[in-house]
RNA sequence: GGCCCAUUCGUCUAUCGGCUAGGACGCAAGAUUUUCAUUCUUGAAAGGGGGGUUCGAUUCCCCCAUGGGCUACCA
């Protein structure tokens, strides 16, 4: 319909950490901008003063690079639209406000809050619009000069848009398809307030995507029921012709139970809500985030993105350039979906089986080294390519992989009542003398050299290697016997051996 | 209360009037293995209810129920 360049926008509030529903926003709507060679915008929607959150905005941007979303302008990314903080953009808005109350589309009302609380609280289900408007206070009930001079006597005031009602109002929307709401139950907005001299969302929010000619705009589902009221400022404005166009996302639902997904759910259920770690400054509460909790940036997206949204066939692992060259508004879902904590959790685990070795090794060592081990870059990164395919997080790696590192100084119980036998220590004596005459130890030869033996001997297989395993991880579980022993070298090997004789006889 | 949006396996979803309802996570069983995992195979598991329209409805329409959102001088 319009050749416009694709523009699109993340127009988070920085109240607080940006909750995994926001990111999921974020991702959606950098999908679209980069599949249409498009811009991405990150604008701070900081209109109310006392929601304000110091460091959120820092937060946001941390958690959105690590992501890999990226901005190709906004707050910290530069632009010629700017500013794109709302706080900073004061002058703009009024000059706005003073539009639409020229041409009758708002007029100022000194009602006060508390005026309004008593007036709910008297009637049942009080709007302030076109039914009620002249009974309230004003500049449609007072005159102009007394209107004038409350405002020279410093009253303070809002702005309110004036509703027409009756109207059948049509959003287009890219998911949804028509959604028509009747202007009449629309309430008449306060779009401006004297008080901060700041404007509310509705307005700064038309104001600023048409002024940063913003051509698509992706947001949450809560948004729709105010989505009429910016069509009317469209129109109020005469920007009807470059309106952007409208989807908006469906919820993303807590995991158990019912209800939108929660900044407070995360640490209850047991998983994080946050990409990263947050640390509430008023508070002093922390909250866990995806990225300290060990997960992979690739896999937070792949999950976030298929939480909502398919391609439309049976594909589930997809990096960040194969969502951009598949995302599709027409594919996103009109249901919430419930948070599946499971699932993304398998979804990292996938991502760390695509890690190389060298690079999980890694991120292993900072692990190792809490436990007190420094161990050389190739033995971590072989331990690594033994066992990575048993976790799902790096983490994960100190719980199934730490007898490479330290020597079982005790044995599991079950499993020794299980595998250890009245002639094993007598049988382990002489494996390892097999072991030590054996040269090279490589996994291969020492394997058919042990069997050989054991066969000549006529001995039980099973017998001897669970036998062997508890001596060298402590415990009945692990790769393959001959990958430990290459791995540990003969003569660690042999110590674990007859370290366990000598406990276990 | 009012308005809006939604409704397929436990969960995420496919299906755009022809269905033996497909895939994935999770779950169960089996195979493999010297162990535990991994892996592979198989299995259980679904279109909220009631009316229409139609030769035929999961798919289209209406009603109801349920869930969700909004209803602030928050975003």
């Amino acid at each position: 319909m319009n050749e416009r360049k694709v523009r699109v926008r993340f127009a988070p509030s920085p109240t607080g950490a940006l909750h995994i529903g926001g990111v999921r926003t974020a991702l959606y709507n950098y999908l679209f901008a980069k599949q249409h060679g498009g811009d991405m915008i990150l604008r701070i929607e900081d209109t109310d003063s006392h929601r304000f959150v110091p460091g959120a905005e820092d937060y946001i941007i941390e958690a959105l690079t690590w992501l890999g979303i990226h901005f190709d302008e906004g707050v910290s990314f530069g632009g010629n639209y700017g500013p794109y903080r709302q706080s900073e953009r004061r002058d703009i808005y009024k000059k706005y406000v003073k539009i639409l109350l020229d041409s009758g589309h708002a007029y100022i009302a000194f009602d006060t809050p508390e005026e309004l609380e008593a007036k709910r609280k008297e009637i049942p289900n009080f709007q302030y619009d076109a039914s009620t408007r002249m009974s309230m206070r004003n500049s449609l009930t007072l005159s102009p000069e007394e209107t004038q001079s409350l405002i020279d006597s410093e009253k303070q005031y809002v702005v309110r848009a004036k509703i027409e009602p009756n109207e059948d109002i049509h959003v287009h929307d890219l998911i949804r398809g028509e959604v028509v709401i009747n202007s009449s139950i629309l309430d008449d907005k306060v779009l401006y307030k004297s008080a901060d001299e700041l404007p509310t969302y509705h307005l700064a929010n038309i104001v600023d995507d048409h002024l940063m000619e913003v051509s698509h705009v992706i947001r949450g589902e809560e948004w729709l029921p105010s989505a009429p009221l910016h069509v009317l400022l469209y129109r109020f404005f005469g920007w009807e012709d470059t309106m952007p166009q409208f989807a908006h996302l469906s919820l993303l639902l807590k995991p158990e139970g019912n209800g939108k997904l929660s900044k407070r759910d995360g640490d209850r259920l047991g998983f994080p809500v946050f990409p990263l770690e947050w640390h509430d400054p008023k508070t002093g509460d922390v909250s866990s985030g995806y990225r300290e909790s060990g997960y992979l940036p690739e896999a937070v997206v792949n999950f976030l993105a298929l939480l909502g949204w398919n391609p439309g066939n049976d594909q589930e692992v997809m990096s960040m350039d194969e969502l951009i060259k598949a995302f599709d508004l027409s594919h996103c879902s009109k249901s919430g979906a419930k948070f599946d904590y499971e699932k993304g959790k398998w979804f990292n685990h996938q991502y760390i089986q695509m890690k190389s070795n060298a690079e999980l090794a890694r991120m292993f060592q900072p692990i190792l080294e809490a436990h007190g081990i420094s161990a050389a870059p190739e033995y971590v990164e072989k331990v690594v390519g033994m066992m990575k395919d048993r976790v799902s997080f790096v983490k994960d790696l100190w719980d199934v992989a730490s007898f490479f590192f330290v020597a079982p100084t005790e044995y599991d119980e079950k499993t020794r009542k299980k595998r250890w036998k009245p002639d094993s220590a007598q049988q382990l004596t002489e494996l390892m003398e097999v072991l030590r005459a054996h040269e090279p130890f490589d996994i291969e030869s020492t394997e058919n050299t042990v069997k050989a033996w054991i066969e000549s001997k006529g001995y039980h297989l099973g017998n001897i290697m669970n036998a062997t395993r508890l001596a060298l991880v402590g415990e009945g579980k692990g790769p393959h016997i001959f990958d430990i022993t290459e791995a540990l070298g003969k003569e660690e090997s042999l110590r674990r051996i007859q370290r366990a004789i000598d406990i276990l006889k």
